[in-house]
DNA sequence: GTCTATAGAGTGATAGAC
DNA sequence: GTCTATCACTCTATAGAC
């Protein structure tokens, strides 16, 4: 991809995740990029295709962090996926807060990333029943128990920052994990416990 | 408030589920009420006064159901509360889909909202705590357990819709309530359980 | 109070010179 | 590839007749 593209692309990701997906029109795109309006419609004949070629962008380096998850781990390695996936928002925080409205204005969006949503959520209840087999986890009467478990791990972390946003507060990465263990910490067997120490330790959290 | 006033709020709110808070200009609305645009604008100056006069209803509405909150109840209680919420998003559906983008928009009702959501968080941790001490939920070494469970709970019931639609999916009442109980449940007492097996015989879920 | 008509500001996209 | 200039359209808000 050429220098210019690219650095549209950073900028108005930039943009994004300063003013919000809806505020960021293309004069300022332009303005920002130090670059003429003309110029940048010549790189992206159609404002969609500017946005497409982000969502490309967001998945590829999603990618990079999710092929991870693919090896089951332990809640220690379950916890620094979740520390590269913070930082990945922040990246995209625009992405987290604004969701829904880019989902609604591009449907091809939605589609893709409705998929992901799921593939996500059942790669969650994946990683937990795995836990429960090496007995971090203790063992349901009913498998709904861990499903609802995934889903509610990822609302906490997917909306993390929309919840920070809309109570106009900031918050850490601390804050995000120990939110999102405490969904887990009444599963957790003895060993499981155990494994809980040595990740909030590391992270200086009671 | 006069008839037409009173039209143009309730086709306005109408529309914004519908289509969305941006996707909602003024002639839509001006021709969904059936009158002229000249007209709308007449007893709206600014399309913000519209807005701020929603969102007063918004608060006015919110407040009747949120007037029973004081009273401290056991779970079944919370649960008829949690369902009359419910209904209420329904009504507003588009203020717990595009709270982000309303509260940039217009930084007063940002500031009233901040307020209303620490309020609402510390009225549920108030609650777990009186069923701490009616013996539903088990006393616990930190009170900060309860503080975040507060918190995951009002995500999860504020954030329900949202799920739902960056998911593209429809759901039940049944299923939020569920999602939101089971937080809860792990922390009951004996007591507290038999509590939940009221509610969720009631509802005919498992 | 209600209407029609239009001003005025912005927004995405195009045309054509260099 | 990059620029300036401008079109075409949308949207909010105002003016003035009835």
């Amino acid at each position: 991809m050429n220098k210019t593209k690219k650095k549209i692309i950073e900028t108005t990701i930039q943009l994004f995740n300063e003013s919000g997906f809806a505020n960021v029109k293309l004069p300022l795109i332009a303005n920002t990029a130090s670059i003429s309006l003309g110029n940048l419609t010549y790189h992206f004949k159609k404002k969609e295709d500017l946005i497409l070629s982000i969502y490309q962008l967001f998945q590829e380096e999603l990618a990079l962090i999710t092929k991870d998850y693919e090896v089951l781990s332990d809640f220690g390695g379950m916890n620094l996926q979740l520390r590269d996936f913070y930082n990945f928002q922040q990246r995209f925080r625009f992405f987290y807060l604004d969701l829904l409205e880019i989902e609604r204005a591009f449907p091809a969006i939605a589609e893709k990333h409705h998929q992901h949503i799921e593939g996500q959520i059942s790669g969650l209840e994946k990683s937990f029943v795995h836990n429960m087999s090496i007995d971090n986890l203790v063992p349901q009467e009913s498998p709904r128990i861990y499903k609802h478990l995934a889903q509610q791990f990822w609302m906490c972390t997917v909306f993390w920052l929309m919840q920070l946003a809309v109570r106009g507060k900031e918050g850490t990465i601390e804050e995000m994990t120990e939110s999102a263990w405490m969904l887990v910490y009444p599963y957790a067997t003895e060993k499981g416990r155990n494994n809980f120490k040595e990740i909030f330790n590391t992270e200086k959290i009671g």
